[in-house]
DNA sequence: CGCCCGCTTGATCGTCATCAAGGGCGGTGG
DNA sequence: CCACCGCCCTTGATGACGATCAAGCGGGCG
């Protein structure tokens, strides 16, 4: 859920995982051995934690790197599908396209998540377009080397079928706030989603730009700009930037508007 | 997607699938052999066609009758999943609660479909309820049985795996009506996905009252009766009761308002 | 320094929900 | 057979939420 969390690939080169640093490495760089780096940053997937040493060896066999810069595309709606993408750094963002490049983002996946795999198992081509947010590492994970694995360990299957059923369950809770939640409660559902058990006080930064947020939650800028505005009078959020400070959770939580 | 065809289940007796009628059987009424009948619904599911007899049998060893009456809880939002529900005959409604009485209806199951599945394989509870929209018969398949059978064939995996990948298709593309689609252009929207290949002219029963359609996509009944009146003083349907026509399939494609 | 971009703020408009009332139909009971 | 009731649907009047249009602010980077 958190896309704004630390990388957490230590086994990746300690480079900092800024865009602006990223943006002017290379392939081979400072990863001259990099096909034993996708075995370990495959092996530590939610999705591919628990799988065998050889399994990992054949989704390694059928992956490749991609390096989209900024704004870069990754597929375009309507594009078939030839297998998924892991997030190793940066951020993608899923979204429809709209007229007049408006368009509304469905999801933005960080490091750890993956998408594009509910597109593998049918004959549909992709009902969004991905595009990089930041300069960012993906995997492509090929079909072809994907079955073989579910083909070879039938835990996995079910690993991919929870996977799947988050998935499900996160846009039929989407499909609820769109239908009878205000921009409001939208907005501090979102907040509070960030929650990590703590209680009390919070804080925390955006994961990306504001009018990203905002078309994720359905709303334009300048509404969510308002709502922003509102819950600071009312003395239930603090924004400075993208920091964003509850200093009670609870308060926030009870407010219906 | 069609939950509107006729019943498509000729094993059954043949005494007219009418809820009305349906209402006044008992089990083992006309049904002495249910066990042989269980097993051959099972096997002619969209989800289980092309699974072994032996696979098959497992299932039915897991899995029960369940007849609600009209208006009847299957489960409520919040209870714990212990395995998913297969339509024989009948019609079911999944919806979120909602202040007061209100609701929204996310989807209307009939015949040949299935519910429930994507929770079997989470730790979460239901995140919408399911009623009976009419007298109906269920198959409650246990997750046990369908954890062995997924253990058995893995082809049978891929199967629910696409299955789920389906659901999340038409998942994406409610958010996106609801997203970046007016009330107008959601109902046209879901007027033509009933065209079955047929150009030119088509005429179709809705398959639930307006009421339940409208709240399926996401409009009040009376803001649904006011776009069915739009639409019919241009000329673009036609309404008697439940029956629509439309002329002029391409026509109404074209809509945009 | 100046531009661009992300964000904010204000004014206005449209879509759709809400509230209210009435019509049509089927089922039930007198 | 008719009267009555409940339910589904329709139609009208009003209002609210949020989008759109327009302008201005402020910071980062060239």
């Amino acid at each position: 859920m958190s896309a704004r969390g630390p990388l957490n690939f230590p086994y990746i080169t300690p480079i900092p995982s800024c865009a602006f640093y990223d943006s002017v490495c290379e392939i081979g760089d400072y990863m001259p051995n990099h096909k034993i780096d996708v075995s370990e940053i495959l092996a530590n997937l939610p999705l591919f934690r628990q799988l065998g040493q050889d399994d990992i060896a054949l989704l390694v066999q059928g992956s490749r790197e991609i390096r989209p810069q900024k704004g870069e595309f990754i597929f375009q709606k309507g594009d078939p599908s030839h297998g998924f993408y892991a997030v190793v750094h940066g951020q993608i963002k899923l979204a429809f396209p709209s007229v007049q490049g408006a368009e509304k983002v469905v999801a933005i996946i960080g490091p750890g998540q993956s998408f594009g795999e509910a597109m593998m198992f049918m004959e549909k081509s992709y009902p969004v377009f991905a595009q990089a947010l930041t300069d960012s590492l993906l995997l492509h994970i090929s079909k072809q080397a994907l079955f073989t694995a579910i083909e070879h360990d039938n835990s996995f299957a079910r690993k991919m079928l929870a996977g799947l059923s988050i998935r499900l369950h996160g846009l039929i809770h989407d499909v609820e706030a769109y239908s009878l939640r205000s921009g409001a409660q939208r907005l501090v559902g979102y907040l509070l989603q960030n929650e990590n058990g703590q209680n009390g006080q919070m804080e925390f930064d955006l994961p990306a730009s504001k009018q990203i947020i905002a078309s994720r939650l359905n709303l334009t800028p300048e509404t969510f700009s308002r709502i922003l505005h509102q819950l600071t009078e009312a003395g239930l959020i603090q924004v400075d930037g993208r920091r964003i400070t509850i200093p009670d959770i609870e308060a926030l939580r009870q407010y219906d508007h």
